[in-house]
DNA sequence: TTTTCATATGAAAAGCTGTTCATATATTTA
DNA sequence: TAAATATATGAACAGCTTTTCATATGAAAA
C-alpha cells in the first residue's frame, strides 16, 4: 500500500490548480474576500463584463472555491474562506522562501 | 492598511498555480516523491521524452517546486517536500469536503 | 581527441483556455 | 402580462501553453 500518498488523482489536482491559475478568477476571489457580493456588484467592483464573471464564477463554484446563495433574482457569492485563506498564506510562505527569481521582479 | 491580506500579487499566484496545473508536471512531481532521480531515470519511470521532461523540470525548478543537484554529467532532481507534501494534503482535504461533483466521477 | 552519453534549448505545430457576443432564462416591477 | 433587471450559457475567435523536433552544449569514456 503506497498509503501516505494521496488518494486523489492527478486529474483532480490539475483541475484544482487550473482553477486558480488565472488572473481573472484570482481577482474575483479577492473581491469576495471582503464580503459576499452578487454578480452585478462583482462586475462593478472589478470592472469585468457580466458574462465573463458568470463563466468564471461557475468554475470557481464547481471546484468548491466559492459558494452561491440565491436571494430573489440575485445570486450572492461567498469565498470559501476555509480553503482559500490558508492556501494563499501557505503559498506566500513558499514564495518568500523559494521563489527569489520571481520576487526579484523578472517575468 | 488592508494588512492580513497577502503581500504577494495575483500574477505570482497565477504562476504558482499554473506551474502545478499540468498533468505532466504532476506526474514528474509524483515520480520524485519516492526519491531523487536524474533526467534519464525520470524518462524511464514516466515514459516521457527527454526534452519534454527537461522543459517541465526547468519550470518546476524555477518555481521552487523541485531542486537540482549536479553530479558529473547527471542532474538529480528532488521534490521540494516542504512545499509539495503539505500542499497536496491540504488540497485532498478540500476535495473531500467540497468537490463532490468532481469526485462523483464526472469530468 | 573523437565518440558517446546526459541534458538543455529554440522554434514550430498542435491543443487547450479565456474572452466576447448573442441570446436564453428567471425574477421582479410597472 | 409586458417590460425591466439579474444571471447564465453556447459558440466562435484569439491567445496562450504544451509537445515535438532538430540541434546545441557539456561531461565522460574509448
Amino acid at each position: 500500500m503506497a498509503s501516505s500518498r494521496t488518494t486523489i488523482g492527478k486529474k483532480s489536482y490539475q483541475l484544482f490548480f487550473g482553477t486558480l491559475a488565472n488572473e481573472t478568477r484570482l481577482t474575483l476571489i479577492n473581491a469576495l474576500r471582503e464580503k459576499s457580493l452578487n454578480v452585478t456588484q462583482i462586475c462593478e467592483t472589478t470592472g469585468f463584463e457580466q458574462s465573463l464573471v458568470s463563466h468564471h464564477l461557475k468554475m470557481l463554484e464547481y471546484h468548491g472555491m466559492v459558494f452561491k446563495k440565491e436571494q430573489g433574482k440575485f445570486r450572492y457569492y461567498t469565498v470559501n474562506e476555509k480553503t482559500i485563506k490558508p492556501l494563499l498564506e501557505f503559498i506566500d510562505a513558499h514564495m518568500k522562501e523559494y521563489c527569489c527569481k520571481i520576487l526579484a521582479g523578472k517575468r
